[in-house]
DNA sequence: TAATTTTTGTACTGATTGGTAAAAAATAAT
DNA sequence: ATTATTTTTTACCAATCAGTACAAAAATTA
């Protein structure tokens, strides 16, 4: 039995006549604009330009298919999030998510929105592992939020009587309800004043 | 031609062994948890303790059910939301939304979440009027917010400097994203903590 | 060139989708 | 009791769903 997946191009045998990476893209935009269960196999196909048993070779199936495009997803298009961590104050993360995000959920190269909150909100029994999945990233980028709140308060950068738990689930809220914005059609500019307006309160803003 | 449409019950014929407002009950139940594609004819026909050809001479198709579910739910569960203009400072308003959205959606007694949230956020081509009509009720409240806000201005509830329309839609933001919020898990309490959070930084706050 | 390996296209599977035809059953009016 | 009207039940429809069997095609290796 080989080692990995069919991930790896082999050398043998006849080539791959499409490129993974930009397949995975378009799977993604389809994830993105219809969901999880709104995205049917000849809708992926179609947008990929391969069909049904190449999809299967090599992506597995479609839940592994969406799986890929999320983790793309928070490659490319969501790589904002974790890095505004980084900055310097608790004002500068948030500043930097917000934007971030008002930029990439009404960003017109692509769906309006976030696949991570629209994927797989609501769905039959047969997406609901899909469903978890997305819940689960959805909280771990609020946890590390709220850890970076603590360090925050810890470092005198945010007042003693704030409560990094609930500032961070408000900011997760923020962010989340931006998303839903967007699906109904706000731009980059109506989102960045939603987040003007949350930093404006921002507290021992700095 | 008669008059009006199937929904009155007539005096002559097999009288329906339903009632029609429980059944509906259910059937938003149903929609509420699974969206509105996510949720088939078969879930739908269980919960409502009837059978296909039934449901479809109460209620027309799954789209009507649909719709009339949502009406149901706006002057049932979410019936909190436009009376809570009439309060008599901006203050009070968005503090009333928000902790009945709150207690909503996050009732133990309900599903999870928002139905007019997360009924047709992504999905197929089937699910596109539905979609832009959840787009358009979300709109529709986030007006009203609006409208009142510039009331509130006008009677200098609110700071001149303030931007009603930017307000309106940052609540309309935090009320979907508590929607959010509370379909990831998130207990009354925990939302009511975001609520505290809005209303801690609301402009002239009184 | 021949053998091997992998991908491709076509055609198919069984299950499920939303929706309906038709007859039986239950009531009110005659 | 018979007729008219409506709902219920059972059985079905075509379309679509995710997923796959199989053989032809295209490449490498020998």
């Amino acid at each position: 039995m080989s080692a990995t997946a069919s991930t790896a191009a082999p050398s043998v045998g006849r080539p791959r006549a499409f490129d993974m990476d930009t397949a995975l893209q378009k799977a993604l935009e389809v994830f993105w604009l219809k969901g999880y269960e709104g995205a049917s196999l000849p809708d992926l196909c179609e947008a990929m330009g391969i069909n049904k048993p190449s999809l299967y070779a090599a992506f597995g199936n479609k839940e592994q298919l969406f799986l890929k495009a999320i983790e793309l997803y928070e490659n490319r298009p969501c790589a904002f999030y974790y890095p505004a961590l980084e900055q310097p104050t608790s004002y500068q993360v948030v500043q930097h998510m917000l934007c971030g995000a008002a930029k990439a959920n009404a960003d017109p190269a692509n769906p309006p929105g976030c696949v991570i909150v629209q994927g797989a909100l609501a769905c039959s029994e047969s997406g609901a592992s899909v469903k978890q999945a997305l819940i689960e990233k959805r909280q771990k980028g609020e946890v590390a939020l709220r850890e970076r709140l603590e360090r925050a308060q810890a470092e005198g950068d945010l007042p003693e009587d704030a409560d990094p738990a609930a500032l961070a689930r408000y900011i997760g809220a923020v962010l989340q309800g931006m998303a839903i914005q967007a699906t109904s059609g706000a731009s980059c500019d109506d989102l960045r004043r939603v987040a003007e307006t949350v930093l404006q309160a921002w507290p021992g803003k700095k």
